[in-house]
Parts: structure tokens; sequence; C-alpha cells
DNA sequence: CTCCGATAATGAACCGGATTCAAAATTCGC
DNA sequence: GCGAATTTTGAATCCGGTTCATTATCGGAG
């Protein structure tokens, strides 16, 4: 008797579906024309089908965010497999980055709503821990290959602990994120421009650490030889061929 | 006759009464469960006098966040009149950072918000305007220093545009604050733990850019007595007295 | 002081979209 | 094929932001 499992296994693809169409819709409309309907709608499902999936519209928000932090985690595991030296990996979770928010070019835009004290506290309780839950690896991984660094002796923390030095990358990383999606703030700056300045800053402030560059930092050819060879090692099926 | 100046000036004292209640509100109730007809009550006015002032209560919500980075931009403004190294100066502007946000706990919350696009979008084009104008200076004070640091010959940018560098430094502070704010995130986390990391992080990043450190870093006396110095040099009026 | 047009304030009514829930449809095991 | 249980439906409800016709206030002219 597997109908529960069957149907078990239909209500999560259903789930899935009405995130999809949500975040197409976001991508088409923007977000503030997003429509609870209208993503019913788009599933072909009447309103109060989707309300069994998600107790409010910034409950589904949230699952969405969360959703796609999972891919987000996904990449990073994949570098904490990966065979190189602490150095390399730790490049190799910016080149994640790049290319996580080149797949989901709208998912900062959601997330950084979605994180918002207004719709935050609008989720449920069990979407909240779902996303906590998510995000928990990315730090740990990153930690991690911090901690490699300190004992493979290049890496000095300088009074600082492996976590504290991780919150500080993320928020820079999360900071050059946010900036070049938020609104307004940064209208002329192209997306792409910004990951080769994450990249020298996140450079820098491991410089600061004494972590010694991978390549010759005015060589961007060397950077970009760099970035082709984790795309292809790593991440070969998350790039679409160019 | 003085008659209109007076009416000028008496509409932008009720603006300002208006984006008071408004924070007090928030305060005390959170961001979520803010109304417009609370805050027009508040002020003793009706709701169709609110709107007399702001277009939307998205708009009320940009001009709150303008408002709070004009007291920003003012104490940045008081540094780039200091006068002192690059060094302490850049070191002062961390200082403002941190006494900013003492005095007004909520803004980055509110501003998070504001800068979403939902939000953002929906306020008046002439608030979005103001709040690009408002944050402006912020950028060419940091700026400002940085030059100075470099003219000085303490800082070597490796490559990087003294804005490139900025650009960096105000993603990391502000990834920071957002972690530091966010719902959930990091719950426990307190904000006072925040800002000493925030100035390490800082640090390490300019230790990267070649830019020799004020104090020992391991010396937390030092880098208190520093603060306390910048505190009654520069702030001593926006610090409550303790 | 009073009147009048202009200006500002009021708050009840409106409106749009999120959310609910009673009724209809479907599913499942027998 | 039947009836109970479950699922789906979408019209109705609810809520708070927004509007605007009405009312009150103001300032100057007579």
């Amino acid at each position: 008797m597997g109908t529960k499992e069957r149907k078990q296994r239909e209500f999560a693809e259903r789930e899935r579906q009405f995130l999809d169409a949500a975040y197409e819709l976001v991508s088409a409309n923007g977000l503030l024309n997003l429509q609870v309907s209208k993503v019913a709608e788009k599933c072909e499902y009447a309103v109060g089908t989707l309300y069994q999936h998600f107790a409010s519209k910034e409950d589904l928000l949230l699952a969405l965010t969360t959703l796609q932090s999972q891919a987000h985690t996904e990449m990073f595991r994949r570098v904490a497999q990966w065979e190189a030296r602490p150095r390399e990996r730790m490049f190799a979770i910016a080149v994640a980055d790049m290319i996580f928010v080149r797949n989901y070019p709208e998912h900062f835009r959601i997330a950084q709503y979605a994180l918002c004290e207004v719709v935050w506290r609008a989720a449920s309780a069990e979407r909240r821990q779902d996303f906590l839950e998510a995000g928990r690896p990315i730090g740990e991984i990153v930690i991690g290959i911090v901690r490699d660094a300190v004992a493979a002796g290049d890496l000095a923390l300088g009074g600082m602990s492996p976590e504290e030095v991780c919150t500080g990358l993320w928020a820079l990383c999360n900071g050059i994120h946010n900036l070049v999606h938020a609104e307004g703030v940064l209208e002329d700056f192209a997306v792409g421009d910004s990951y080769l300045l994450m990249c020298r800053h996140v450079q820098a402030m491991l410089n600061g650490l004494g972590w010694q560059p991978l390549a010759d930092p005015e060589d961007v050819r060397a950077t970009d030889r760099l970035i082709q060879r984790i795309t292809n090692e790593v991440f070969h099926d998350l790039c679409p061929a160019q």
C-alpha cells in the first residue's frame, strides 16, 4: 500500500511547482507585483490549494528562499569534497557564489526581503527553522576550510576565531550582493563587475590574515584560468555551455 | 508677510512629527505591526493629513530611512573635519557607525526593508532621490580619507581605486549590520560584540591593503582608549553620559 | 468685526489582494 | 458501486492602505 507515499510525493512535487511558479513570476514582473492568486493560477490550482502548503504569502517567499539556499549549500558541499589546497578551496567558494548568483539572479533580492522582520515574522516557525538549517552547513564548510588553512600554517587569525573570520567573509560577500541587488543604490553597477570586486576584497581580507594570493593579483588572466579550472572540475553541470 | 514661511515651517515640522511617531511605533511594536492610521493617531491627526505628506506607507518608511541617514552623514562630516591622521580618521568612521547604531537601534532593520525592491519601488521618485542624495556624502568622505592615506603613503590599493576600496568597506560594514539585525539569523549574537567584530574585520581588510594598525590588535585596552578619545573629541554631544 | 474664497483637515467609504471556509469533488478501501 | 475521508474549490470575508467629498480653518478685504 504505497498510496500514502505517493500522496506525500505528489504533495511535495506540488509545493515545488508553486515555488517554481512564484520564482518565475518574480523574475517576470518583480517581487512588488507578485500575487498569491497568480501563483496558484499559473499552476492551475485554486488559491485554497496553495494555502494548504503555505501559511501565508510570506511563508511562500521564505520557503522559496530556503529552496534556493539549499542549492547554494549543495554547491558548497562539492567544494568541501574537492581535493585541493585550502586556499584553492576558499577561492572555489567564491566561484560557487558567482555561479550560484548567475543561476538564480533574483535570489538575493528575494532573500533580502524574506529576511526582513516584516516577512520573517509573518512566515511560519517551521519555515524559519528550515531556513536556518539550510544555511548552517554553509558556515560549517567555510569554517572547515579556514581551520584547514590554519592547520597547514598558511593563515594567521590574529586573535580571531575561525567562526569570526567566516562571519566577516560572509558579511563582506553578502554586503556586496546586497549592494549590487539593492534598488537604486548602485543602479549603474554591472553585476558581472561586482564579482571581480568581491573576489578582490576577499583577497584583500585574506591577505590581511596572512594568506598569500594564489596568483599575482595584477594578472587577470591567471585569475580567469583559475576560475575556469574550478568551473570545469567542480561545477561543470551547473554552467550553461558558453 | 511671513505667513507662507511659517506654513512651510509648520508643514516640515509636522512631517518630522509623523516620522518620529513612526519610529517610536516601530521601536515599540515592530515594523510588522506598523499601521499608517496609528501613526496619524499618535500625532493626533487624521490619516488624510498624513497622506498630504507621504504618497504611501512605503514613502513614509523611505523618508524615515533618509532622515536617519542624514544624521549618519552628519556624523561622518564631523570626522572629515576632525584634525587627525588618515588612519585615525578612518577609525573614527567606525566609531561614528557604532554610536549611530546605538542611537538609532532600529535604523538598519527599517533601512534593510525600505531598500528592498518592494518598498523602494512603492515610494515616490522624489523620496528615492532624497535618499540617494543623503547617502552620497558618506561615500565621498570615506573616499577622501582613503585618498589622503594613499597620498600620505601609508596605503597601497594594489590595483583598486579608492572608490572600490570604499565599496568593500561599506559592504563589509553593512553586511555585518544586516547580519546582526536580520531576524533569526544570528539570534544569540549581542549587538555590542558585533562592533568589536566589525572593527577587527575592517582592520584586517585595511591591513591587507598595507595599512598599519593604530595599536597592537591584541591590546583591547588600547582600542578602548582610542574609541574613548574619539568619542570625546568628536561625538561628545551624541553620547548619553554613562 | 464680518464675510468670503482659498487652503487644509477630516474620517467614512472605497478598494485590492490576502486569507478563510462551507460546499463540491475526488479518492480510497471495502 | 458505495460511503466515509480527504482534497479542492472559489466566492465571501477581512483588513488595512488609500481616496475624496465634506467640513473646518485661515488670512486678507471691506
